[in-house]
DNA sequence: CTGGGGAAGGGGCCC
DNA sequence: AGGGCCCCTTCCCCA
C-alpha cells in the first residue's frame, strides 16, 4: 500500500520544497492566503459582496465561510450581504476583513485602544473567536475592562460618532497625508517595522496555526505597513495590490494597472446613504465626505473612476446566458466612462483630502442636513459634489431630456444650469430671490429658514387640511375644466375621473390622491436630489430609483430569464424580454401595421411616421 | 453609408 | 419599498 503521505513526498519530487518529517509545507498555508489576499484586491474570482453602510467589499465565500460560522451561513445562499451597521462600521469590517485574509491586524491599522471594544464586538457579531480574542488580550493589556463581546456590543450600540471618531484616526493613522492628526488618533505612523507590539496583533504570532499564522509575511512584496497584506503602503500606492478592500467594479474592463497612485481611503464613516436615506428628504443627509471613501474603495482607479461602471457589465457578461449579448458591456463600458469623465469634482477626486471635508463646502455631517425641503448648497459650497449636481455635463444633458419630455420640471432644471444658491424651483416667472441665510426653503410656501430644523419645524404646520383648503380653492378659482383635461392628458384618466385627487402640485398644479404621493412628486421639483448614489455621486428625486440605479452598479439581476438565461435588474424588462422568445409583438402601428415587441419601439417608429424628413 | 428595426440599459414618475 | 410603465438613448444588425 503507498500511503498518502508516500504518494505526497513522490509527487513532490526532487524535494522541491522543504518537507518536514511528517510532509507538511510549512509555507503553504502562507501562500495559499498571500494569494486569496491578492485576488480578493484584485477582485479576481470574488464571489460575495458585504454591504457595510453602503460600503461595499468583495471576498470569497469559501475564505469567509472557513473563517467564520455567521458568515459560513450566510453565503451559503446569498452573494450579496448586508450586515448590521450597529454591529459593525464599514471600518471595522474592513479591519476585519483584512484580518480574515492575513491573520493580523496591521500595524498600520492598529486602532486605537478604544476601537478594540468596537472591533471586539464586530468579531463577536460575525462570529470569529480568533479575533475576538485578540482583541480581548489587547483590552486586558491596555487595562480596558470588558466583561464579553457582548458588553463591547453594548456599549455601543451604533458605533456611531464615537467610533467615527476612532475611525478618522485610524484613517488618519494610515494616511498620513490626510489631514492634520485626530484627537483620539493613535500615534502618527510608525516605521512600517514590526515592533514587538505588532506581534500581538499576529494571531499566528501566538500559539495559532493554518493560515493565520502567516504573519506579516503574508505580503512581503506590500511591507510591512500594507493594509490587507497587500496594497503596499500607507499611502495607498500599492505595487500590485491596488484595492485593498472594496469592490473591483472595473473587472469587466481591461485588467487594471498594478499600480494605482493615491490613498485608498476606509469606509470612514457610517454616516453614509444609510444615513441620508432616513426619514423625510427634508431630513435627508447627503453622504459627507466619507462617500468618497466609499468611492474608492469600490476599487475604481483614480484614473478612470468610471471603471467601476464596468461592475454592471461585469455582471452582466458573467451572468449573461447562452443568450446574452457581451458586447452590450463594452458599449456601456464607453459610454458611462464618456459620463464618467466630465464629473469635474467627482467623488473620487475628494479622496485627496482629509476625511472630513473634502470638496470645498463640505463639512461632513452637516451636508445632509442642507438637503431638506429644498436645499440650497451652492452657497455653501460651490463646486461640491453635493452643492451642485456631481455631474453638471450629464446633468445638463438630462435638463435637456427633460425639456423635451416635461414641461413641468425642465422648465427650471434646463434654464438655470446649477442655479445659484437656490435649488428650488422656480414656476415661470419666478424671480432669482436670494434668501440670504435662510438656505432651507419651504417649497409650498417659499419661506426660507437658516437651518433644516426650522424648515422641517415649519413644515409640519403645513397641514394637509391646509394644502387641500389650498387645493379647493384652485379648483374654485380654478384653472379646471378643459384646461386641466388637456394638461393631465398623461394622467392615467380614468383612475383619475373616479377617484379624488385633492393633492395638487403648487409648481406644475398636477394632482394626486394622497400627500405621500404629491410630496414625492414635489421633489421631482427640486433642483437638487435627496438620493445619491454612494458609488458615482449620481442623484436621484426617489429613494426607490437610486436603489434601482445601485443594482446596475453592483450588477444584481435578479430577474432571469427561463429561456435564454439572460438577467435584468427589472421584472419589467423580462417581460419585456419574454416577447422575444414568444414572438408576441403587442405594440401595433396603426398607420402602418407594423408591429413591435417593445411600446418604446412602436413609439420611436411613430415617430418616423411624424417627422417631416 | 444610411436609415429602420430589434433589443436592451437607464432614469423619471406614479401607484 | 417595490412594481409598473413611460420615455430617452444606445448599440447592433440588416436591407
Amino acid at each position: 500500500m503507498v500511503s498518502g503521505p508516500l504518494a505526497l513526498r513522490w509527487c513532490a519530487g526532487g524535494g522541491r520544497w522543504d518537507m518536514g518529517p511528517d510532509m507538511e509545507l510549512p509555507s503553504h498555508s502562507k501562500q495559499l492566503l498571500l494569494q486569496l489576499n491578492q485576488q480578493r484586491t484584485k477582485g479576481f474570482l470574488c464571489d460575495v459582496i458585504i454591504m457595510v453602510d453602503n460600503s461595499i467589499f468583495r471576498a470569497h465565500k469559501n475564505v469567509l465561510a472557513a473563517s467564520s460560522i455567521y458568515f459560513k451561513s450566510l453565503v451559503l445562499h446569498d452573494n450579496l450581504i448586508s450586515l448590521d451597521t450597529d454591529m459593525v462600521s464599514s471600518t471595522v469590517f474592513q479591519q476585519i476583513l483584512d484580518f480574515i485574509y492575513t491573520g493580523r491586524l496591521l500595524p498600520g491599522d492598529q486602532p486605537a485602544e478604544p476601537n478594540f471594544s468596537t472591533l471586539l464586538t464586530a468579531a463577536s457579531y460575525l462570529q470569529l473567536p480568533e479575533l475576538a480574542a485578540l482583541c480581548r488580550r489587547r483590552l486586558k493589556r491596555a487595562g480596558k475592562p470588558f466583561s464579553s463581546a457582548r458588553a463591547g456590543a453594548a456599549g455601543l450600540g451604533r458605533p456611531a460618532r464615537s467610533q467615527r471618531l476612532s475611525t478618522a484616526s485610524v484613517i488618519q493613522a494610515r494616511y498620513p497625508g490626510l489631514g492634520d492628526g485626530r484627537k483620539g488618533a493613535h500615534p502618527p505612523q510608525e516605521p512600517p517595522q514590526a515592533k514587538g507590539s505588532d506581534d500581538e496583533l499576529f494571531l499566528g504570532s501566538s500559539s495559532q496555526e493554518g493560515a493565520h499564522a502567516l504573519g506579516r509575511a503574508l505580503c512581503p512584496a506590500a511591507g510591512e505597513a500594507g493594509l490587507g497584506g497587500c496594497g503596499g503602503s500607507t499611502n495607498g500606492s500599492s505595487g500590485g495590490c491596488e484595492q485593498e478592500l472594496g469592490l473591483d467594479l472595473s473587472k469587466k474592463s481591461p485588467p487594471l494597472p498594478p499600480a494605482t497612485p493615491g490613498p485608498h481611503l476606509p469606509p470612514e464613516d457610517a454616516a453614509q446613504l444609510s444615513d441620508s436615506q432616513h426619514g423625510s428628504p427634508s431630513a435627508a443627509p447627503v453622504p459627507p465626505v466619507a462617500n468618497s471613501a466609499s468611492y474608492t474603495e469600490l476599487g475604481a482607479a483614480p484614473e478612470e473612476p468610471m471603471d467601476l461602471e464596468g461592475s454592471e457589465d461585469t455582471a452582466l457578461s458573467r451572468l449573461e446566458g447562452p443568450g446574452g449579448q457581451p458586447r452590450k458591456s463594452l458599449r456601456h463600458s464607453a459610454r458611462k466612462k464618456e459620463w464618467g469623465r466630465k464629473e469635474p469634482c467627482g467623488p473620487f477626486e475628494r479622496k485627496e483630502v482629509g476625511p472630513k471635508s473634502a470638496c470645498p463646502g463640505e463639512e461632513g455631517e452637516g451636508l445632509g442636513d442642507r438637503v431638506p425641503n429644498g436645499v440650497l448648497g451652492g452657497g455653501v459650497g460651490a463646486g461640491g459634489p453635493y452643492g451642485e449636481p456631481p455631474f453638471p455635463c450629464r446633468e445638463e444633458e438630462e435638463n435637456g431630456k427633460d425639456a423635451s419630455e416635461d414641461s413641468g420640471q425642465s422648465g427650471s432644471e434646463g434654464g438655470g444650469g446649477p442655479a445659484g444658491p437656490h435649488f428650488l424651483y422656480r414656476p415661470e416667472g419666478y424671480e432669482t430671490v436670494s434668501y440670504g441665510d435662510n438656505l432651507y426653503v419651504c417649497i409650498p410656501c417659499a419661506k426660507g429658514f437658516p437651518s433644516s430644523e426650522q424648515l422641517n419645524a415649519h413644515v409640519e404646520t403645513h397641514t394637509e387640511e391646509e394644502l387641500f383648503i389650498k387645493e379647493e380653492g384652485a379648483y374654485e378659482t380654478g384653472s379646471g375644466g378643459a384646461e386641466e383635461e388637456a394638461e393631465d392628458l398623461s394622467a392615467p384618466s380614468s383612475a383619475y375621473a373616479a377617484e379624488p385627487r385633492p393633492f395638487r402640485c403648487t409648481v406644475c398644479e398636477k394632482t394626486y390622491k394622497d400627500p405621500a404621493t404629491l410630496r414625492q412628486h414635489e421633489k421631482t421639483h427640486w433642483l437638487t436630489r435627496p438620493f445619491p448614489c454612494n458609488i458615482c455621486g449620481k442623484m436621484f428625486t426617489q429613494r426607490g430609483t437610486m436603489t434601482r440605479h445601485m443594482r446596475s452598479h453592483l450588477g444584481l439581476k435578479p430577474f432571469a430569464c427561463d429561456e435564454c438565461g439572460m438577467r435584468f435588474t427589472r421584472q419589467y424588462r423580462l417581460t419585456e424580454h419574454m416577447r422575444v422568445h414568444s414572438g408576441e409583438k403587442p405594440y401595433e402601428c396603426q398607420l402602418c401595421g407594423g408591429k413591435f415587441t417593445q411600446q418604446r419601439n412602436l413609439i420611436s417608429h411613430l415617430r418616423m411616421h411624424t417627422s417631416p424628413s
